[in-house]
DNA sequence: ATGAAAGCGCTAACAC
DNA sequence: GTGTTAGCGCTTTCAT
């Protein structure tokens, strides 16, 4: 398997290895005939170009590293497809390493893009102290987290406005006709989860609702725990007549243990989401929720770092990116708003 | 951002860069007390090992190449976080690439990875034509596909054995008193289909059933498609008790179309799917099914790979791994057998 | 036990 | 327009 190289097809051609680089990269100071002759000799001998010799010199690898809790979870493999294509449509290729399961792991997976010379680097931290994690290798090169919100920290970062999108949702709820409405599933540590209960806690006063808050202490939403917080909640409800879910793997665990108790949604009881992930939409499911526009996050997060990297910036910025409701079938309109 | 090299370390240690190389690489001819100072000026230092370089020379990259259609789809994300675990367990790390949408696509990726100097490449295919549009970079390094029977091709690969798998679905719905079963979705052209399709086709000569198959002339299984294929086809129901999917993606269509006529499952017809994708154990989907064991293909798949990277042989050779039947609440026990 | 030198495949600066 | 040379950061002989 020993693979062709410029050195081989510049004696198959008669002229010397430089004349074939040139010949090869386009360089103009270089005769047509020739040129020809030596993209044809190449292209018959197999000749592929060694990316690694090339980055050696260019100090630039065209690739850029993506680090994410477990590529095995639809809404981080949703946003991978979006960086992938993206990152390739502007000439990079990806290394893909999953963090998984703790902060150790994170930390290799960023020494590893390190040593491979990536140009830079998105990472989807597991948590918000990923950040400071992760910073010394960070600060080697270019970064840019993915859908945390990482205010106050050294980081360049995209993520949705949550607390504006909980709002989004309580409008809607209010406009449906609900006043009593639970929020269900605040995981206690999570910024995100703050910022989501924060801006209902805020649309709670805006619109005179009595705000009802039940926090969840474990450290990742999951359906299976939406499932068994949601048993124990529903079976003391206490006239909510709308549940506002902070995410919608914790509204589709509601939603069976809704139905292993035979409560109907929406017909008892409205349920609202927040994520959109892929199931959300099967008719089956049908959750109405606030969106996470997961492609635009992606190809911010890429544009951004390749600002970052083309500009040698080592400067932090942010953006967030705008919400939005996705009407679906969960949500009933109350015929008279029960006060 | 001036990484940190090997002769700055020399410089700072007063060595020469070749004590530093020893020291880092552990190697035996050096003094415990300057491998220990080299050690930790390095680490002062934030000296991280640049493996480009290091790959130059050792023609090994330590990188293994997945290409898959797209990651964007549960199947392959689980597939690839089972390959990415496997790969980094034994030392390799992954470039991934999405050779959505088309076969030139799929081989720009391989070129990629060649130019890469992946040190062997786990290609999920698009279909049974991409491994002759391969060929030409696929016979430069280590090749295995996964999840296609390539049968007759000149290619190594890991594959469910689809045959079986369905026969083990019908000798299922027969225990259960099935006596009328559909096949439903039968994709041309692609030799899973056909394989699944002759399973069937082989279980209903040894159990004395009338065979009846739906084929489909679309590209791809998905949900969408196979809502539209069910939505005529259940319409003029001949008397069937069970419906056996060619794929989940597929029978969850079909169960879409079947609520909006009004049909239920597993009280009216009983439903077998066949792959077991996340999808269908939600409780909200509940589809019984012949399960491909992807974390076990997965790990073949790496580990052929890292054979033949090992070895540094090009024979080919395969492997059929055995599918398994998930009961869920899909399928129905009927009374009397409906002869 | 340590250092000097060669070289991996390529690009870029500098000759001619 | 083409060739020569140096060198990217590292490992690996081969000296000392």
């Amino acid at each position: 398997m020993g693979k062709i190289t410029i050195k081989d097809v510049a004696k198959a051609a008669n002229v010397s290895f430089t004349t074939v680089s040139r010949a090869l990269s386009g360089n103009p100071e270089i005769s047509k005939e020739t040129r020809e002759r030596i993209l044809k000799i190449s292209e018959e001998m197999g000749y592929t170009t060694n990316y690694i010799a090339r980055s050696m010199i260019k100090k630039k690898t065209e690739l850029i590293g993506l680090i994410v809790p477990s590529i095995d979870n639809p809404f981080m493999s949703e946003l991978a497809y979006y960086v992938e294509v993206t990152a390739r449509r502007f000439g990079y290729n990806l290394i893909l390493c999953n963090s998984y399961p703790d902060l150790s792991q994170e930390l290799k997976a960023m020494q590893l893009m390190v040593g491979h010379q990536v140009d830079g680097v998105v990472i989807i931290p597991q948590k918000r102290s990923s950040c400071g994690n992760l910073m010394k290798y960070a600060s080697l090169l270019p970064t840019v987290y993915l859908s945390e919100n990482l205010r106050d920290m050294d980081a360049s970062y995209i993520s949705v406005d949550n607390h504006k999108g909980s709002m989004l949702g309580m409008e809607y709820l209010y406009r449906l006709g609900h006043r009593k409405i639970m929020y269900f599933g605040c995981r206690v540590g999570s910024i995100t989860h703050q910022l989501r209960a924060e801006g209902y806690q805020q649309a709670c006063r805006n619109l005179g609702i009595e705000p009802n808050i039940v926090y969840f202490e474990s450290s990742a939403s999951s359906i299976e725990f939406g499932y068994e917080m949601a048993c124990s909640e529903l079976s003391h409800n206490s006239g909510f007549t709308a549940i506002f879910a902070s995410t919608d793997s914790n509204a589709i665990g509601l939603m069976q243990a809704a139905r292993k108790l035979n409560i109907r949604i929406p017909e008892d009881i409205s349920l609202l989401g927040f994520d959109n992930i892929r199931l959300s939409s099967l008719p089956q499911i049908d959750l109405t929720t606030v969106a996470q526009p997961k492609e635009e996050m992606a190809v911010r997060a890429v544009k951004m770092l390749l600002h970052k990297i083309e500009n040698g910036t080592s400067d932090n910025s942010f953006e967030i990116i705008e919400p939005s409701l996705i009407e679906r079938g969960s949500c009933r309109n109350l015929p008279s708003p029960v006060i």
